[in-house]
Parts: C-alpha cells; structure tokens; sequence
DNA sequence: CCTGAATATTCACTCACAAGAATATTTAGT
DNA sequence: ACTAAATATTCTTGTGAGTGAATATTCAGG
C-alpha cells in the first residue's frame, strides 16, 4: 500500500466530501455533483485524482460511470474515514451534502454495481 | 482542528520519516538531519511546514531548535501515527532512519525540553 | 571582536494541482 | 442521422510546494 497516495487524496476538502459520500454506497458522477452543488469538471477531476492514486475503482454502465470504494481492504484508508466520521463527517457541510443525497434518486448506481459486480475495476 | 492540514503533512515521505523520530522524541534540526541524511534547508524547511499547520511546535534553546509534537492530543494525527507503525514505520527506510537516530547524541533536545518545559510553543 | 555551529531564509527553477470555461466523447433513444 | 444526457478532457492561468545551492541570522565561547 503506498500511504503517500492515500493522504494525497485526503488531504482536499472537496475529496473528503465525496468520500463522505463514497462510504456509504456507490455513486455516478452527476449524483454527486448534485450533492457537492459543484462544477462537472471538478467532480470528475478529483474521482479521476482518486482512481488514479488506488482510493477508488470505477466501471461503465450506458451513460453512466459509477465510482466506489473497493472493497479490497485498506487498512489506512478505513481507519480514516472511522475517524473522520467522529470528527468531521457530522460537521454541517457534510451533512448537508448527505441531506442532498438522500434527495436524489441513485439507483442507477445500484443497478450498475449489480450488472457490472464482477467485471468491476479499470 | 483541520484534517486537511494533517493530511497535507502526511503526504509526503520525508515528513513521514521525520514524524516517525518525533514520535519518540523531541529533536533538534540537526539530529533530524543526521538520522535521515538529506540536506539541511529541506529538513529546516519540512519542519517550519509541519509547524506552520499545527502539527509541530518547536523552542529555541541556545543555538537549538528543538521540535516536537505537541502534548496536548490530536486525534487525528496520533490515530495515523498509530497505523502508521504497524503499516510503514517497520519498512526498511523507516528502521534506518531510527538506527542511526539511535546512535546520535540528542540530549541536548532532552536538556532543552526541561528548560523551556513551560515556555514552550510559539 | 571573531569564529564556528545550528538554523532559517532566499533564490531560481520545476512541477503538480486547482479553477472555470469550453469542447470532445460516448451512448441511448428517437 | 440527430439529439440530449453523462462524462471526460483540454486549455489557460494561478498558486503552493519541492529542490539544491547559497546566503543570512543567531548565539555561545574564546
């Protein structure tokens, strides 16, 4: 596991606001830009940022790209989101992030982890 | 406290390494800089940088500036620090590093911490 | 006062990354 | 073929931070 890499991705506030979002299911690109309320561009970028650096896995479905945490365990990485849950996941900004979300419907991405569940990754 | 600050010192190898003496001990620039070898301006600046985002505090003491991690408990650090030495602390760079630190005289940091035990931070 | 040790700062350069706007690409549906 | 949705990429610009070399600063001791 290269630590490096994991506190590169943690270490930007719009990152940790996704990863807020991440840890509870996996999600498409626009659902999380409606809940974050920012650019296209900059969601995507930073999804990108984080597959790049080993955080996040992706896969294809139609028109839609889901994004998620693997399930491949890493250690670093779940001690952190455990932590940052007590210290800063309920600070206002992130709940309201996950109020937004809860507003949206994101079965797609469910139904894409279940169509694509094993040809995963890449 | 700022997550994102910790974050950014721990994304980078050389301050990883530099945490993992100060994780024992209080130290003085150049008995950092002996134990890591690397240059002097880089170990005097990765330090002002831990500092300057609350990670560190330091003291003067005669010619010395003694660095340290605060007493006072960052979570977030001291959780990380833990993971960290069972993750990449017994790596081999990491085992060096102490190996030599262990063979540097650093009671001067020791005599200083006494010193200016109550004047501290700044 | 001068010296040397310890430390900090500056300089010049390079690189990664952030931002927003715009454009390109992929794909499903008509 | 055409359109629109979803996503990725490109472009430009700005900034923070990394590097090594060099210089400045601080301070104790002779």
């Amino acid at each position: 596991m290269n630590c490096v890499s994991v506190y590169k991705c943690l270490c930007d506030e719009a990152r940790l606001r996704i990863l807020n979002l991440l840890r509870e299911c996996p999600l498409c690109v626009c659902h999380v830009q409606e809940a974050l309320q920012l650019p296209q561009s900059k969601i995507s970028k930073q999804l990108a940022f984080m597959k790049r650096n080993g955080l996040l896995k992706s896969y294809r479905y139609n028109n839609w790209t889901v994004y998620e945490i693997p399930s491949e365990r890493n250690t670093l990485l779940e001690e952190n989101l455990r932590c940052l849950q007590d210290l800063l996941f309920g600070e206002s900004q992130f709940k309201k992030d996950k109020a937004r979300l809860s507003k949206i419907d994101t079965s797609v991405a469910c139904v894409a982890t279940e169509q694509c569940c094993e040809s995963a990754s890449e």
